[in-house]
DNA sequence: CGTAGCCTTGAAGGTGATCAATGTTTGTGG
DNA sequence: CCACAAACATTGATCACCTTCAAGGCTACG
């Protein structure tokens, strides 16, 4: 790629970053100092970014489309952590330790791109710039609390926590800048294109189960799909799910 | 409480803390100007130190005892997400929020002791020691990490969950300065007092369905129970389960 | 044109939940 | 010090939900 194009994304991440909630508000000569020593990586769909105990050279910012932040159970399967979207921070967390390994690895959904800044960037920003860091902290925080709820729902039947899901990942969209007023004709459309089977990862449960839930879905109206886009069509029933009422 | 008592377990404190491993080789004096502003606090069992939703003004560092960190759940139950053993910092994540509120429940395993700490003191460490505010993200990296590893065995038999969760609560203790020899006599120790339904409580099931595996694990001579003190007699065993093997 | 990934449906089976009853220990107040 | 309540532990029977296994269809992509 020649240095041109490199100048050319690097400045259309740097307006990107500013529009993110939780770079808002945030001068932008300090986000461009970050971007300065980053490169921005374009990845394809299912293409690995970084595996589960790679060595962590470095963190990045999600631009554009999505990755998945999966990592292997004991018994050979995939358990999908986290599925990160645009303005989600990568593997931030683990920069601050001293031999830094990936706790997950990283995988594009459809076409994605993302910030990649190393290391050495992070922990100078400890020092020069303390408010940029407190800003990544929270979306980490936001990510444990996330965890923590879905923990809570251990014991809920599946339709719950499909529900939750799909309710989580389409609030998430609703927080960033985009304007949400395809409300009442096509539904809450979700900005992660999602299979079965990836749900399935991120539940621990069955692909099959997926399935026969979110077939049930579809022929009572609640949601759609095509081409991996999910949509809700009826939230309100949704949500009954996650408080325990089964169908009525 | 007389101020010099005050004083005393001030000081009591600043040893304690300096021997828990994600403080180790840290400067006294630092650990003193963050202990000055902060105040011993002693509970007794079952005793809630916060609830969640509150405003929190505060972080702590657990000094003696356990405090089981939960939050309820859609349908009304309790959701442990956490045990907080000596060493551990509680609430630290969210203090960098504006407005803070604490995302979980505390509540005290026994009589238990823990530093607490004012929010205002953990603001200004951002600015004049950065080194601390490494360590403490330290342990909540490793929280977060644990959450995931425990997400990742949702799809695994209910064997597995428990041998994992008390595995983890022993490698916890190992960690930590204490000596543990004791291994060939009574097994290793889990040093928290732990019921079945707290152990149900954060693994998502039924009291019941713990209590049938703890009791077959007995007779097999795999763990002891007394007191609600925990012993593995067999970590061999115990790690079999985890990776999916049954009795044998 | 064949493979790989994803979606779907059905039947059978098991794991853990639920419900109910009872015993044990701990703590509390008269 | 005893009586009573509350929290915890235990056991059994039944049942629902989700898994497992099997088979087949669809689409994308080299």
């Amino acid at each position: 790629m020649p240095p041109s194009d490199t100048a050319k994304s690097l400045q259309g991440a740097i307006s990107e970053i500013l529009n993110f909630p939780i770079f808002r508000q945030c001068p932008r000569e300090k986000i461009e100092a970050l971007c300065r020593s980053g490169q921005v990586i374009v990845s394809n769909h299912r293409q690995r970014v970084f595996d589960f105990g790679d060595p962590g050279t470095y963190f990045g910012i999600v631009l554009g489309g999505a990755y998945k932040l999966s990592r292997p159970t004991p018994s050979g399967e995939d358990s999908i952590v986290h599925f990160a979207a645009p303005g989600d921070v990568i593997a931030a967390f683990i920069m601050t330790q001293s031999q830094p390994r990936f706790p997950v690895t990283a995988t594009a959904m459809g076409p994605s791109r993302f910030l990649k800044i190393p290391r050495e960037t992070y922990l100078e920003l400890w020092r020069t710039d303390v408010d940029l860091i407190a800003r990544i902290q929270a979306d980490l925080s936001s990510r444990m609390s996330l965890l923590q709820m879905q923990k809570a729902l251990n014991k809920a039947p599946l339709t719950a926590k499909i529900a939750s899901l799909l309710m989580d990942l389409v609030a998430r969209q609703g927080n960033e800048g985009l304007a949400n007023e395809e409300k009442d004709e096509s539904g809450l459309i979700i900005p992660i294109p999602l299979t079965r089977k990836e749900i399935a990862d991120n539940l621990g449960v069955t692909t099959e189960s997926v399935i026969r839930v979110m077939s049930d879905w579809s022929k009572e109206g609640y949601v759609t799909t095509n081409e991996r886009q999910i949509s809700i069509l009826r939230p309100d029933q949704l949500i009954h799910f996650i408080h325990g009422e089964s169908s009525n």
